[in-house]
DNA sequence: TTAGGTACTTACCAAAAGGTGCATACTTGT
DNA sequence: ACAAGTATGCACCTTTTGGTAAGTACCTAA
């Protein structure tokens, strides 16, 4: 039935999400989460301006919306310092580092294959004129 | 400088993505890729039928695209038998299957925390009435 | 006083993604 | 002869997503 031994497993499961994949993927979802993720794992708390910085591409109407997403779906923790200039700083709760876990071999893939990745774009993009 | 020693590891490279990660999510990006990988990955060679079948809330439309994009970042490949009523069929290349090998730990991360993925929706779908 | 930094919020708009439905060309089953 | 199944293609439209630019309230430094 399974191609080898090492195929990938992902059973069909409760209402709503045709797999966990399906559930992961729509928790995922947003161009910038993963990126939050996978800052905030590498850096512990972090303030709101720095991650702007380091995402430099995202907006902040972007960034914030994700935020804010991230925030209601518990993987990450907002504190707000109270402070009299705004101090706010963004951390990982524990299902939010679990899950940046899980995106370190998709994020290994993407280094391994880098040079693959790239070649396709570039064609992708060649194509499209 | 990491919270733990567990810590993602994602290193900024070359041009275009910020890292491996960001290169692999513009990949996979596109609502039934994760879907389609899985689903070759557990069964072989698969007619374009039994795809439409499988994953049956895409439309012929949107299968089909995100098909040829596979097929074009060389992550499926695609057989047509050329014969008298169309027969075609489309299975993992070894970079597909390493891709959705990639993929088994969010698809675990989701079938574990299904429970609170679930209950985080309802939420979210509440809150937007 | 004016500029700049903090962390946002809002209104408006453009582009991308996705859906619906019809068409093709050929065959098999009724 | 006619409906249904095969794997697509195409035109049109709506929804979702993301971007731009402005505003807010409060503070500090020049």
């Amino acid at each position: 039935m399974s191609q080898d031994s090492s195929t990938p497993t992902c059973t069909p499961t409760l209402p709503g999400f045709t797999c966990g994949l399906d559930a992961t993927l729509r928790v995922i979802a947003g161009k910038w989460k993963p990126l939050i993720l996978y800052f905030l794992a590498q850096g512990g708390p972090t303030r709101y301006g720095e991650l702007r910085r380091a995402v430099r591409d995202a907006s902040d109407k972007m960034l914030i919306q994700q935020l804010k997403e991230l925030e209601a779906d518990d993987l990450i923790k907002r504190t707000d310092h109270k402070e009299v200039p705004p101090r706010v700083d963004y951390s990982l709760t524990p299902l939010g580092l679990s899950l940046a876990q899980a995106l370190v071999p998709l994020c290994a893939w993407g280094t391994e294959n880098m040079a693959e990745v790239t070649r396709v774009f570039a064609q992708r993009a060649a194509a499209q004129r």
